[in-house]
DNA sequence: ACCTGAACACCGTTCAAGT
DNA sequence: ACCTGAACACCGTTCAAGT
C-alpha cells in the first residue's frame, strides 16, 4: 500500500491543477488566465504547476486531452439520432469551450504540442464523422471533403454565436441530402 | 502649407506604424509581437505608440483595416469568374493573414473594439457573399445559411492548411449546385 | 501637439534551497 | 521526489517632464 501511494497522490493533484486550469481556461481564457490564478485555485504555488507540467502551453494540452475524454464520453451515452441532430447536440454542448477552440488556433501555430493536438484532433473527428456521413449515404468521393466542411461549420458556430433559428438552419442545409 | 503639414505628418507616422505592426503581427503573430518590437521597426518609441493608438488592441484593429482595405481594393480588380475560382482566389490571397484571423478570434471575446470590428467584418461578407449566391441561382431561403457556411468553410481553410487538391475538393463541393 | 525615459504592476519561467 | 521563495527578463501601460 505505501508503495503505490505516492504515484497516487501525484495523480490527484496533478488533476487538481488540470480541473482548476480547465474552469479559468474555458470561462476566463488563456491569455487572461495567469497561471498564479490556476495556482492559488488549485492549492499550490506557482513553481509547483512546473514540477508536473513543463510549460503553460502543457497544461493546455492536458486540459484539452480532459475536455475532449469527458465530451467523448458524453457523446458515447448519446442515443443514434439522425445526423442533424446529433451536429446540432454538439455544438450545443461544445458552445461553451468557445475559448478553447480560439487560443488552439492562436497557439498552434507557435507551441508545437497545442498544433500537434490540434492536428490530432482533426484526424480524430474526420474519423469519425467519415462514419456518419457514409451512413447517410453519402458518395465515397465526396466524404473527406464533406467532414471538413463539418468541422469547419461547427468550429464556425461554436466560435461565432447565432441566433437558435440561424444555427439550425445552417445545420440543417449542411446535413440535407443532395 | 504650413497649416496642413502636421496633420499629414501625423497620417504618415501613423501609417508607418501600422505598416510596422502588420508586417509583424502577420508573420510572427500578435502575443510574440512586443509594442518595443513594433516600435523599433517603426523608429519610435513604445510609448510614442500610445499617442497614436489607445492600446495594443486598438492597433491590431487600424491592422485589421488596413488589410481588409487592400484586400477589397485588390478584389475590386479582378474580373469576374465563377463562383468555385473566386472562392478559391480569396482563399489563395488570405491564406497568409491566418494568424490575423485567429488572433482576432482570441481577442473579440475580451477587447471591445476587436469584437466589434469582427462583427462588421462578418456582416459585410455576409452581404457581399448574398450576391454572389443569389447569381449563382441559390433559393432565397438558403442564401443565408449559406453565406454563413462559406465564411466558416473560408475561415476553416485560412486557418487549417491543406493539401492543393483537398482544398479544392472542398470549395469545390461546398459551390457545387444543388 | 507630440515625444520621451523612467517607473509600475504583472507575467511566464528558472533555480538554488529546503523537506 | 516534491515543493517553495526569491529572482530574472520581459510585457503592456502610465505619467511627469521635455520640446
Amino acid at each position: 500500500m505505501p508503495r503505490n501511494r505516492r504515484p497516487q497522490d501525484r495523480e490527484e493533484k496533478r488533476a487538481e491543477i488540470v480541473a482548476a486550469a480547465t474552469t479559468l481556461f474555458t470561462e476566463s481564457g488563456f491569455d487572461q488566465t495567469s497561471l498564479s490564478k490556476v495556482a492559488s485555485a488549485a492549492g499550490v504555488t506557482t513553481t509547483t504547476i512546473y514540477w508536473y507540467f513543463a510549460d503553460k502551453d502543457a497544461l493546455l494540452v492536458a486540459v484539452l486531452d480532459d475536455v475532449l475524454d469527458t465530451a467523448l464520453a458524453e457523446a458515447a451515452l448519446e442515443p443514434e439520432r439522425p445526423w442533424a441532430e446529433q451536429v446540432l447536440w454538439a455544438v450545443d454542448r461544445l458552445e461553451r469551450f468557445e475559448r478553447l477552440v480560439t487560443v488552439v488556433h492562436a497557439r498552434a501555430a507557435t507551441a508545437e504540442a497545442v498544433g500537434a493536438w490540434h492536428d490530432s484532433f482533426h484526424t480524430l473527428m474526420d474519423a469519425m464523422m467519415v462514419e456518419g456521413y457514409r451512413g447517410a449515404g453519402v458518395p465515397e468521393a465526396d466524404l473527406v471533403p464533406m467532414t471538413r466542411i463539418s468541422a469547419f461549420v461547427v468550429e464556425g458556430l461554436m466560435t461565432h454565436p447565432q441566433t437558435e433559428h440561424d444555427r439550425r438552419a445552417v445545420i440543417e442545409l449542411l446535413t440535407r441530402p443532395r
